[in-house]
DNA sequence: GTGGCTGCAAATCATTTGCATATAC
DNA sequence: GTATATGCAAATGATTTGCAGCCAC
């Protein structure tokens, strides 16, 4: 626990961050709660143990976050971006059943540094959607 | 032009779907502006030659439109929902600098109709963010 | 004729902004 | 001590909802 928080407060020192109790709390929460959630539930939970905590300042942190590529944002379902504390390149599915986001692993040697008409990509964001195993299993199960 | 809209007339009758004045200038204006449109982009641009247009009626015909596969959405710009005609498989490109959102034809030989896991994939968004070709050309340009 | 579609106004939801106070360094 | 972060309330912007009248079939 304590080696966590020590991890999380090396992450800020490393982008010249400066270490608050929120932020040092929305790493944590990310950190185990890895559900891609939205700026709303992170902070109705964290609201639980520390309830001065503004939505304001969630809002802050995450932004802040991600420019620094700490986390990063998905916005595969559309209306509410959420987060993910896994800033390495991997992909996402969301069931459009039961709307769990999982994560991909997926590679793809097409892609380029360096797009056919020279366009530079820096980010790289593969969205896939369909039914996950969990609801196809079920939907076997009822029909 | 009359047989573009017998196309779109036969788009919407292929879905089972009436054949209203708003669908079709709908359809027509993202079949003419390929630069993935907003609704407010949509419905301002329509309000010039139909005075009477109501923005609740784009929502409403992008929906449907969208749920019968007509068209696609794209939520790639994070805070609005953007549209494009085409339906068949290519991803997109957002210009971080300058906001263009343009089409790219990358095939990924290692995405499966289902993933590891068991998980069934009805749709694939690649989106690629960086900085488009003129941007870098104008960057260079200017220092 | 009637069920779905349109258009208007009001409501909702996610996010942003302005600003005073508090805190990290 | 100072620049930056936090927290509150109000504002904004995209989208949804409720409902009456209209139109395609």
């Amino acid at each position: 626990m304590v080696s966590m928080l020590n991890r999380y407060v090396q992450l800020l020192k490393d982008h010249n961050l400066k270490i608050t109790h929120q932020r040092l709390e929305i790493l944590h929460y990310l950190n185990e709660n890895r559900t891609h959630p939205t700026v709303e539930e992170i902070y109705s939970n964290l609201k639980k143990i520390d309830p001065s905590l503004s939505k304001t300042t969630v809002y802050n942190a995450v932004d802040t976050l991600q420019k620094n590529n700490v986390i990063q944002s998905l916005t595969i379902s559309g209306s509410e971006t959420r987060y993910d504390i896994k800033s390495d390149l991997h992909h996402h599915f969301l069931c459009t059943n039961c709307g769990i986001i999982l994560d991909i692993d997926i590679a793809c040697p097409n892609i380029k540094k360096t797009l056919h008409g020279g366009h530079k990509v820096d980010e790289v964001h593969g969205y896939f959607k369909g039914i996950c195993s969990s609801c196809r299993k079920k939907e076997r199960g009822s029909t």
